[in-house]
DNA sequence: CCTAGACCTCATGTAGAAGC
DNA sequence: GCTTCTACATGAGGTCTAGG
């Protein structure tokens, strides 16, 4: 059996801007630009020969079809992050890492958290900073003195040492439970270990 | 009224993948 | 290697709102 479905990417870019009422929303939530969401968008609707949304200045308004067609899509898209949900691998989630070069990993007894967090593949990327994270080499990054990064969440995880080290993790993922998970199992670590961040030391 | 800011649209260019 | 298609970015421009 085949489906006769509309281009997926169109459809994600529908059903975020009709969820944030905004282009520009939408694009951040999907890591592009409005442009290229009203493009989505705008090929979705010529492709179904329906207008989905009235253009008002400043102002998104789901049209009559739009708001028929949203809750089948969003449930669509539902179903398969259920569905993935479902197959649970070894390793559910895959986690990258970046810390910058003068961090001891080694106090971090990252083996520890790997067999406590079966479900979360960790694997580390040493030395990496801001450029890694902005390019999406790495999920997270430890990194020193710097924090405050708009569009990221930035968790100082050894509170009253010198510059600091922080944790930094894009805002639309800072609050993933494997993120969750992971900075609180750093900062427990940090605390158990409070000079692994002042004896610069090359890994590897 | 003027200006800045916000948001969207449109035209154009780029990069990668696929088909020939 | 060339062409086509898809997806996306960039930059200019239009319109509205808010503030001075």
């Amino acid at each position: 059996m085949t489906y006769a479905l509309p281009p997926l990417n169109a459809l994600r870019a529908f059903e975020a801007a009709a969820r944030h009422l905004s282009f520009k929303m939408a694009a951040h939530e999907l890591h592009v630009t409005p442009a290229a969401v009203g493009q989505q968008v705008k090929a979705l609707e010529a492709r179904l020969g329906v207008q989905l949304f009235e253009r008002l200045h400043k102002q998104l308004i789901l049209t009559e079809a739009g708001q028929a067609y949203l809750p089948g899509v969003s449930e669509g898209f539902r179903h398969i992050a259920d569905a993935t949900a479902q197959l649970k691998p070894a390793a559910a989630v895959l986690l990258q890492l970046g810390v910058h070069g003068s961090f001891d990993l080694r106090r971090l007894k990252l083996a520890e958290f790997r067999s406590a967090h079966l479900e979360i593949g960790l694997q580390v990327l040493q030395p990496a900073g801001l450029h890694e994270l902005a390019e999406g080499k790495v999920d997270l990054l430890i990194a020193r003195g710097l924090g405050h990064h708009p569009g990221h969440r930035c968790d100082r995880v050894n509170e009253g040492s010198g510059l600091g080290d922080w944790l930094i993790a894009p805002e639309g993922t800072a609050d993933c439970p494997e993120v969750v998970s992971f900075r609180e199992w750093l900062r427990a670590a940090m605390a158990e270990n409070p000079l692994a961040n002042r004896r610069p030391r090359l890994v590897g």
